[in-house]
DNA sequence: TAGTTTTTGCAACATTGTTGCATTTGTTGC
DNA sequence: GCAACAAATGCAACAATGTTGCAAAAACTA
């Protein structure tokens, strides 16, 4: 489905900077912080790419995977909603080349995890990511 | 033990703001956010803060527990070194009061977790805390 | 207590978060 | 396609935090 598409069906406004943003974190296989994405859509003010990356994560098309010292890595979601955000995956910071990528996880931890009575469970850990890893 | 028995054992200098900010953490049940530690150490330059909190949590004897939209909280370690950041706990967010808490997880969960291949594992999570449950 | 090392306080700057408001854009009905 | 309306954008403005350099002050050691 493409981005249009995306935006159609939950009835939001078909912009520019949505349809870039969803765009590209939809090509990425990994997370993308704000500074990256803030350079790449440079045509677009700063305050208003911040007011996109809430919209679309208020409606569950992305999602914050990892924040620290300031510094947010977004993605994007895949069959979430605004409410329900317990995504099945962990989030690793790679300590080698700093990128953020989703990872699955095992049906034991995700069973684990159903127990706890909590909402928007978020895993996030260090370690080489799958690209640092084979190199 | 006292934090400066603490500082003592670390080899970290006794200064007047490790004492306070490891005191203030020992004796408080749920993690500080950034804010309300400088507004209780009003007496002491930001940037102290800022640099007693990095130096803390570099010899484990603290630990950022939660990040949100740039606000930090945190907690006191137990038995962590600077290396070893693994906590058998998660970090509950109140999504009534605002206030983080360090909650207990079960042997389930602890060894799901002990099978990733990561470091410095953290889990986070939204819903109401003790006090606010129990409200 | 004197000398050495570490820490602090302050200046300085960058980045990000957040809101208000006028202008522009997207959508809908004609 | 065009007008009218609603929503989103761009810009100003401000607050908060992250980060480094450096001189003065404090902590430690002998
Ligand atoms: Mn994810
Ligand atoms: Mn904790
Ligand atoms: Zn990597
Ligand atoms: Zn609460």
């Amino acid at each position: 489905m493409t981005s249009e598409e995306t935006l159609e069906q939950f009835n939001l406004r078909k912009t520019k900077i949505r349809i870039a943003v969803l765009d590209s974190l939809s090509q990425s296989a990994v997370a993308q912080s704000y500074s990256t994405m803030q350079n790449a859509l440079h045509e677009f003010d700063r305050i208003t790419l911040y007011r996109t990356l809430l919209t679309l994560t208020e409606y569950g098309l992305i999602h914050k995977a990892y924040e620290e010292n300031g510094e947010s890595f977004y993605a994007r979601c895949f069959g979430c909603t605004g409410q329900l955000h317990n995504h099945e995956h962990l989030h690793l910071k790679c300590s080698s080349c700093g990128g953020v990528e989703c990872v699955e996880i095992s049906d034991q931890l995700k069973s684990s995890l159903a127990q706890l009575p909590f909402q928007e469970i978020n895993i996030s850990a260090k370690g080489a990511c799958k690209a640092c890893a084979s190199a």
